[in-house]
DNA sequence: GTGAAAGCGCTAACAA
DNA sequence: TTGTTAGCGCTTTCAC
């Protein structure tokens, strides 16, 4: 096990001090005019036995960590996924790394998680954030800490997020329903405050007051257990046997839905017809295959850390935060036409 | 923005020296014989404004960083996703911080990002190699760092890894084909060196050859995007028209073959049957729902952490590398069943 | 039982 | 143009 270099041992290598170094490190050597001659030396030899600066070391003195905290409400559900899977990507391309964390939706869970990054001194936040976590959030903002949200926003709290349109997103996809003739239309979602939730019942709500249809929303308790949502939709579908079309509110729920509707034998989209929100293999494969609300996961992504970045250049600017919006698209699948 | 307090703060507030707070606050206040009544009327103050160590400094003094680095293919791999999910919550539990990063498989990306790791301090690595990274592996190994491979390991380099029974599970598999009466059994994997992938294909072969079958194997070369995979296959399924049954080697290509054979409009399992590894929502909602090598994905998931948590307490043991293999289970579903 | 002080490796203000 | 030096906040040896 062989002892790390430090800039000292270079240095002393070199008969140059440290600070030279550190400079010509920090590419600081034209606006330090440290001679060309130097500087090649220095770098040289740098590369050539390897040397890498201890970066602990590095952010306790600047206090930059190089470190984004990304969390979400979970890393295996695929939206989540594939949104870090982007922004992975494009935070190390830009020489950060990142640490995740799914939240489960658990407000004081998240607190800790806030507490532990905080700890780890992450130069800024990515998160889909719990309900109640409003002032952490600000306490952070406060600190000056950069933080993104996305997925949802908080009402309230004044920072840059990232979300789609969810209003428009439900109402459109229960606008198309009917279009197609289905008179029963059914949304189920988790039951939730978040903006993104409270938008997706708003949106469908809206569709189906304007047509004059009944109004049918079963809100389940959030979970990550599939077992946990599978009954009570159970349920549902034995209590209301008029439905004829159903409009999941999130791409869990969707493929617990698509699973009860298997086992109870029940086909889309002659005995009911279905539209999920988000779009996935599971969705694009299914027989029939599944219309569902595409998220722009990659403009999410993108957003998300062009942002997140913007604000980490250049901490003083306290610009207006932003909101972003983006449009989602609904792609009719066979599992939402009336034969 | 308050300032963050110091030792130092905490130490001059209640007139103690800041060596005797670091004692108490590590509890070793017993050990140094701290009375306890100093211990209380610290512990009460730190506690009244919220004090918590730097851990950054804490790590340049001790060393520790108190992260995992979790290192897959790729983390939107529904695979890799749950297997990180699990690994961040047993990590947590343990005080550990999980840092994470894709793959893709590729030696030099991977180098790259084991440079960062290394230069974060990460106090242990869990990672699903890619190929032609024995040496760097065996250079952590021999500066004392945990690392726990799984997924599959690298011949040749002692350490600690968590498998499955690759060979077998493809031999079962494809037994299983067989003694439904298909003769023309094909496999459709990743061309690649890796243990598992290398398993995968005896494993079928075996079977084949000792039914004195006709072995087909096609390799698709590694890749991300789906069209890359899809464009191979379709050419697979106009070169064999014969195959009366397909074994996918990774849910990634079982997705894409099985959105191919929609494609094509060929049937499961009366044109062709179709198994694939690793069982997830896709082919259990596919209809007909389809056969599936499961992974154990949670024992996989604890073994790893457990190992790696073994390991990081106890760093001096060079105790013999465990190789933990574990079985996986042969999910029959119709898509596999001769009519 | 407690405290002084060295030092982990680095940056940056200030000197030279 | 380069070097000296003072910390960043913490742990730990050694002395009292």
């Amino acid at each position: 096990m062989k002892k790390k270099l430090s800039i000292v041992d270079i240095a002393n290598e070199l008969n140059v001090s440290k600070t030279t170094i550190s400079f010509i490190l920090n590419g600081r050597a034209q606006e330090k005019r440290i001679s060309n001659e130097l500087v090649e030396r220095v770098m040289k030899y740098v590369a050539e036995v390897g040397y890498k600066p201890n970066s602990l070391a590095k952010s306790l003195r600047t206090g930059k960590s190089n470190t984004i905290g990304l969390m979400v409400e979970d890393i295996s559900n695929p939206f989540f996924a594939s949104i870090a899977r982007l922004i992975e990507d494009r935070a190390y391309k830009n020489g950060y790394k990142i640490i995740y964390c799914s939240t489960d939706n658990d407000t004081s869970k998240t607190q800790d998680l806030i507490g532990m990054f905080r700890d780890r001194h992450v130069d800024g936040y990515i998160m889909a954030p719990p309900e109640g976590i409003e002032e952490d959030i600000e306490s952070l903002i406060k600190d000056g800490m950069p933080v993104v949200l996305f997925d949802r926003h908080l009402p309230g709290v004044k920072t840059d997020f990232i979300e789609i349109d969810n209003l428009f997103s439900t109402y459109n996809a229960t606008k198309h329903l009917i279009e197609q003739g289905f008179k029963n239309i059914a949304f189920v979602t988790f039951a939730s405050h978040q903006t993104q939730m409270v938008d997706r019942v708003k949106g469908y709500e809206d569709a189906v007051k304007s047509d004059g249809l009944k109004s049918t929303v079963k809100e389940i308790v959030f979970n990550q257990d599939e077992e946990q949502i599978m009954v009570p939709l159970r349920d549902f579908f034995k209590e209301n046997p008029n439905i004829d079309a159903i409009l999941f509110g999130t791409n869990h729920i969707g493929t617990c839905g698509l699973k009860v509707m298997n086992e109870l034998g029940k086909k889309a989209p002659t005995d009911i017809a279905v539209i999920s929100f988000d779009d996935y293999d599971v969705f694009k494969l299914h027989s029939p295959p599944v219309t569902a609300i595409a998220q722009p996961v990659e403009a999410i992504a993108d957003n998300v850390i062009t942002v997140l970045l913007e604000k980490l250049n250049d901490r003083s600017s306290s610009a207006k935060p932003q909101s972003i919006v983006l449009k989602t698209d609904l792609r009719i699948r066979n599992s939402s036409l009336k034969k």
